[in-house]
Order: C-alpha cells, then structure tokens, then sequence
DNA sequence: CTAAACCTTCCACCACGGTGGAAGGTCAAG
DNA sequence: CTTGACCTTCCACCGTGGTGGAAGGTTTAG
C-alpha cells in the first residue's frame, strides 16, 4: 500500500501540513505509521478522512464533534452509547439550523427586496457612490 | 420614549452587558445616548435589534455580516451596493450551505444506522461501558 | 450614612482553529 | 558536497466572540 508523506497528503486534501498536525494533537487524526526517519506515513484513504473533516467543520460542526463522529466512521471501538446520543442530538441540532437557516435566508431576501423596492422609488441608495437612479436610462456606472 | 439601561436590555435580550458593550465597540449596535451620568439609554427597540443579531448570528453568520445586514434594515444611509451584493452572495452561500447540511444529516444518519445494525448483530459496542446486547432480554443497565 | 447593585473604562484572558517562524534533521538533484 | 525542498518539534501569535476583574462613579434601599 502506497503512502504518503504529510506534504503530499496536504496537496491532495487540499489543507496545510500545519493542520493536518494540527489534527493529530487535537485527536482528530490518529496518529500515523513514522518512517526510520521519523517522517508521518499516512495511508492513502487518509485524503478521504481529511476531506470528510473539512466538509462537516465546513459546516459547522467543531473539531470535537467531528472527533466523535470520526471515530463512529472508523468503527474501531466508538466512544460508546454518549457518542450515539450526541450524534442523535447532532442531527436534531441540524435539523432546527436548516429550518432557521431557512429563515434566515428569507429574511435577507427580504431585505434584498425592500431595498429594490426603495431603489425602484428613486430613493438615494448611496449618494456618495453611485447617483440616485433615473426613470429610463438604466445604464448605471459599473462602481462596486 | 422609555429607555432602558444596559442591564435591562440586556436582560430583556437575553445577552450580558459585556457582550452589548462589545457590539458596540465592533460597531454592530450604534453607540446608544447616553444619561448625565454617563450611562447608556437604549430605545425599546434595541432588545429587537439584539435579539436579530443573536438569530443571525447563531446561524453561522459574522458579526462583521451581522453587522452590514444590521446597516440595511436600518435603511439609514446602507452601505451601498456593495452590500447589497454581500447579501446576494450570503444568500447564495446559505443556498449551499442548506444542501451540504442535509447532505452531511443524511451521512450522520446512516452513520447511526450503520451502528445501530452493528448492535443487533451483537457487536460488542463498548465493552467497558455495556454488555453486548443479547438476544431477548432487553433492559440494559441504564448508564450513560 | 452606608451597603449593595448598578454603571463606566480598560486590560487580561479564554476557547477555537489554526498560522508563522525558529532550530534542527533528511532527502534528491546537480 | 552543497543547495533547496522537505520533514521534525516547539512556542508564539492571530482573529473571532466574547468573559472576568480591577478601579472608580452613581443610584437606590434600608
């Protein structure tokens, strides 16, 4: 089986060196085989982890969490009964962040929209950047 | 108008002063008026505006967004269409984000199932903590 | 009048999730 | 054999979002 060395890892999960060591001390990542020279070796499927890692801190979660959850995908001897139920209460918790991020979502679209409106009205969106708009003769100077 | 101190409208937001003060050093929350004796005097109006940051904020969002989307809802004078483009943008990026969250659910979900298959086939679960499950007799000593 | 409960500012510290850099060992190319 | 890219450890520091506490002024209750 081909190894890799933690640079190449990095390259290929798409994270620093820094934070792979990273993981290891926060017990994220066990720690992998060392070479004679002392070098990490890491397996192959090793990308595989790290990219699940990113994705679900990606999305909130905090390493802890994903410490546990790791642990569960790996299956070796899981943190027992407290880490089904904290990944129980994980998928609630998930479950009221959609429905409020949803909301969130629409409020801001909302607010997207009022100010649409208010710019419809010819109201002084942002005097000192761009001028209040005109009827007909769109064509606004392209400023961000 | 009744004003409130910062203790109760901390109270009525369910935040501490601490963090009050602190939004207002980050400019999230205007620098309220104050009393000849210094203290603050918050509008009735400001626990909503809190209470606005607590929700956004506890979905993921910055205070430093928090605290442009903030701008827009006061419609005094919004920052411009700079802005209004982060808003566009954070609504794209919360459309992502929804669908990578019911993703990483449906994962977490599978992963419990996945252990849960492993207990009724009468894996040992966690040796230390629970007896492997055996066939009839339920009634697991409840530990946690 | 006094004590407690507020308020003010300011400076330190915390957890989280890393990054930067120093000091030193190792490996591959020229 | 040297140079440079890599690897190792360790310690410091960063931004984010606050909290704690000191030192001092105010307000309120007894």
């Amino acid at each position: 089986m081909k190894t890799l060395k933690i640079g190449e890892l990095a390259g290929q999960a798409a994270v620093s060196p820094k934070a792979i060591r990273f993981y290891e001390a926060a017990r994220v990542l066990p720690p992998p085989a060392r070479g004679a020279n002392g070098y990490r070796l890491y397996p192959a499927d090793a990308v595989d982890m790290l990219r699940f890692i990113k994705q679900a801190q990606g999305l909130g979660l905090t390493l802890a969490e994903v410490k546990d959850i790791v642990a569960i995908r790996q299956g070796g001897r899981p943190p027992c009964r407290h880490v089904y139920r904290l990944l129980q209460e994980k998928a609630r918790e998930l479950d009221r962040k959609l429905s409020d991020l949803v909301m969130l979502r629409r409020r801001i679209r909302e607010s997207l929209a009022a100010w649409g409106r208010r710019r419809a009205r010819g109201a002084a969106v942002c005097p000192h950047i761009e001028a209040p708009v005109r009827p007909s003769r769109r064509r606004a100077s392209r400023r961000g």
